[in-house]
DNA sequence: CTGAAAGCGCTTACAG
DNA sequence: CTGAAAGCGCTTACAG
């Protein structure tokens, strides 16, 4: 492959002048940039970016570790970080955790070991040694999503403590009165705080949250799949059950399918995490909807702002709830069968933005 | 941070002393090697991969460029290349193209100058220069899923002609004739594959595929919604849509569904690529299942062969069809129903093999 | 077993 | 406007 030696040779000219022309450095002769550019489409010319890279000391490259790429959530948010940094100048590495604190490690280590200009990171734990090493080490760095508490690295999350309530209230009215959850990872804060959240919002409702009502999930599908077949097993089953993320609502399902019983009529089911595919599943599912393209963006931008000097502050967004059918319908059975008959069974007035795909 | 020289001199060593204890070369005594490693601990000391890889000119990086990361098919597939490629010591860039030839050449560039040792590609359209360039420049390359006919790069896929046959068999079994197609962008193999492998089997059975039966997507959702509104305006419109991906399937399915109408009763709908939502969504649907991750591992191991310089040749792996309910069922309609409420509605037995989330 | 030296392909002060 | 030179952090034949 053609080096920059060989452009200036053909050219004519010195390697710096090269360096120049392809840099855009204004003191360059016309004539030479001319015959620079003509060297360079004449031998194919395409700049090492690893010895500018060794030279600069930046690979205008971000890193990105996500604890689950096959969750539509994180990969949605993965597209809109790549799309973000591509719009800055930016490449993105993914690395893929998959729940796994060992894997989430070897990741971050691979890309400083590359030299990323910056990391993005949804922590799958509470952080280990060598992550919070990473974040004093002065490698910029933003959480998103989930972060670690006390650590000095700016967070872009969504709250979703009013959507929660909003749930709950949503319940309450549909006349549920035994609510379980299942948990994400307590060692995670989307995990915890999810929790909380509700259990403060069935306070306000004077509603109990008996331990046996906690499933204890780690954001897998199998996991949901586990904690609801606990549930129904218990002596006095809860009326609704709400994952605290898309793949364990979809483990739920399948619990509940497995059973012979039907969402909603048998058991309600609601999720945290809205997905395009909560629209088509049966009953389409009652979510709650992150603003996760923008969370990716804001991401990004705040990342960006860090590496290049600017300051960076921590973004909160806000979560809200779209409401489907799989909690039943303040409706008698009938008259619901007639409306969904006439209505496509798309997500409510609500939802409009949600983005189908 | 700490470089190989600070190493060096805390060690009281040279640098190329540190550099053998770190590539585990065999002559090193084992004095050095214990104050070597020693020194690397006390200063945390991480060697730059950009560096080495600008005096080895090897990166350890595989490309992968493919046409659209929110695609669950695709999404699958990077997931099963990283975890091989990982087992092999490569990490892997992913470049999602979004069915843009443009955005497709970009990632193509922004690899090629990132010096990556291998390049996978599912190519967006028919290749543009670029692409053809960089089959022959000497960078190793294979495609995986879709490929471009007439160059010499190994090609990974799944042959879906049986399947389809065997989609076609089972619908004209439940009585079905009148057949229509959304087909994927002619520029991909894949697109025009499925629709001959259709149109052949529909042949066998002496049913016709009138043009109007033949609508022209682009493999994603809005396309699919698109080719169904004009099947169903048809003064005579089909009985069964074959999507030839799943996001198209998807998009029909909306379709159907805004017109009032509900699958299988009123039309039928079937899927190539099967994913686990399949399941989940209403009614079950009848897809045509790769191997997914059996293909992005066996493209890996094509590529490394090829980087490592040992003869690498394409593999054909086989599609399969996975019968669920979205095609109505051989029963009277009560029957079904009642078989319904006694099964879980998971896959029918064929369909073991498919991954759920 | 070890170190000095060259060199990978760039960029960039420095001098002209 | 231009080029010679140094140097980014490594690896590796070469000589000892």
């Amino acid at each position: 492959m053609a080096s920059i030696k060989d452009v200036a040779a053909e050219a004519g000219v010195s390697a710096a002048t090269v360096s120049r022309v392809l840099n855009g450095h204004p003191s360059v002769s016309s004539g030479a940039r001319t015959r620079v550019l003509a060297a360079v489409d004449a031998l194919g010319y395409r700049p090492n970016a690893v010895a500018r890279s060794l030279r600069t000391d930046q690979t205008h490259t971000l890193g990105l570790v996500i604890s689950d790429v096959l969750n539509p959530y994180f990969t949605e948010l993965a597209r809109s970080v790549e799309e973000e940094a591509r719009a800055h100048g930016y490449s993105v590495i993914i690395g893929n955790a998959d729940e796994q604190p060992e894997l989430q490690d070897h990741h971050v280590r691979n890309l400083l070991d590359r030299r990323i200009d910056g990391l993005l990171v949804s922590p799958t734990d509470g952080g280990s040694p060598l992550m919070l090493d990473a974040a004093h080490t002065g490698t910029p760095m933003v959480f998103v999503d989930r972060w670690i508490p006390g650590v000095d690295v700016p967070v872009v999350r969504a709250d979703g403590r009013e959507a929660v309530r909003d749930l709950v209230t949503h319940l309450h009215g549909l006349g549920h009165r035994r609510l379980a959850i299942i948990a994400g990872p307590a060692a995670t804060m989307t995990g915890s705080e999810r929790v909380e959240a509700f259990q403060e919002a069935l306070r306000e409702y004077g509603l109990p949250l008996p331990d046996a009502y906690v499933g204890q999930g780690d954001f897998q599908a199998a996991s949901g799949r586990r904690a609801t077949e606990a549930f129904l097993n218990l002596p006095e089953p809860p009326e609704v059950v709400f994952a605290t993320d898309n793949l364990m609502a979809l483990g739920a399902l399948d619990a509940i399918r497995a059973r012979g019983m039907s969402v909603p009529h048998d058991i309600a089911l609601a999720a945290f995490d809205d997905i395009p595919w909560f629209v088509h599943t049966d009953p389409p599912i009652t979510a709650i909807a992150q603003p996760t393209g923008e969370l990716g963006r804001a991401a990004v931008r705040a990342l960006v702002d860090r590496i290049e000097g600017r300051p960076s502050q921590s973004v909160t967004l806000t979560a809200r709830l779209v409401v489907r059918r799989s909690c039943g319908e303040p409706r008698t059975r009938c008259d619901a069968r007639r409306a969904r008959r006439r209505a496509p069974p798309g997500p409510a007035p609500r939802a409009a933005r949600v983005r189908k795909p």
